[in-house]
DNA sequence: ATTGGTGCAAAGGATTTGCAGTCTA
DNA sequence: TAGACTGCAAATCCTTTGCACCAAT
């Protein structure tokens, strides 16, 4: 087996200060692999589909780990679900209600102008724009 | 007793064709007597202080009732708690990660200009703008 | 009578936690 | 070897559901 058969995710953790441990560079390998939007569940069964077994709390420790570290971003559009979006890059999301889709806005399309100043004493951390949309059959009241 | 000792809020329910119980009453006089966020925990213990006993499960279908009927704005902040406002008019939220701490920006605030196009077959639903904020002297990684 | 609403308790589902065993440095 | 990490299962917490009872038309 070649001794580094992964530099580049296992340097990428080192930079953030995370110890490069075998699951780690499994599920982040998975997630850097293509800008993607997944659910711990979905994460956990793609890591599991190859050869590195890794535990449901495992998955749920590295997701907010990553998280912390600024690897991933969480997103939270619906109570009972949380997605991790390893595109990092300024966008903002489409979320289907009615069938729990998560997709990016195209980048042209929203005009986010200026952030209000913070409350004194606080910091931003982040902004989320969330776009609700339903299907356009479905009055659904 | 007075007949018409809540005709406002009794009105406002059946103008949305909701039938105007003792329950959902009571939780509609806690909700629009001012604008706020509440929890559904939150809502269930103002209403229990009063006279009107609710159960559990009455606050979470009303709330979901209220929802559906555009009463009130779900805003989903944490996968363990949505809050309800009952202030519908167009504006954003500052979210303090650290407090838990739900507030309005300003309206001034804020510029989000151009909405996208929503993808073809749906319609929109709503916009949620989360501003994620923390203290100042926490840096927490 | 029939339909709709409420309450209670149990069920459900995502996430967290405790702790023993294992790996990394 | 010390400290960090992982796995498993149990525990938590919010929310939903099933079902019997009550209210209104």
């Amino acid at each position: 087996m070649t001794p580094a058969a992964t530099p580049t995710v296992s340097a990428l953790l080192k930079e953030r200060g995370i110890t490069p441990t075998q699951q780690r560079i499994e599920i982040a390998q998975l997630l850097f692999a293509r800008p993607q939007h997944v659910s711990a569940e979905q994460l956990l069964e793609q890591v599991n589909r190859g050869r590195t077994r890794v535990s449901k709390a495992t998955i749920y420790n590295t997701l907010n780990l990553f998280s912390r570290k600024g690897l991933v971003r969480e997103i939270i559009v619906d109570p009972a679900k949380v997605f991790y979006d390893s595109n990092l890059s300024r966008h903002h999301h489409f979320f289907n209600v009615d069938t729990g889709e998560l997709t990016d806005v195209p980048s042209d399309g929203i005009g986010l102008d200026q952030l209000p100043a913070v409350p004194v004493g606080t910091v931003l951390d982040g902004v989320d724009v969330i776009i609700r949309i339903r299907a356009a059959d479905r009055p659904y009241r």
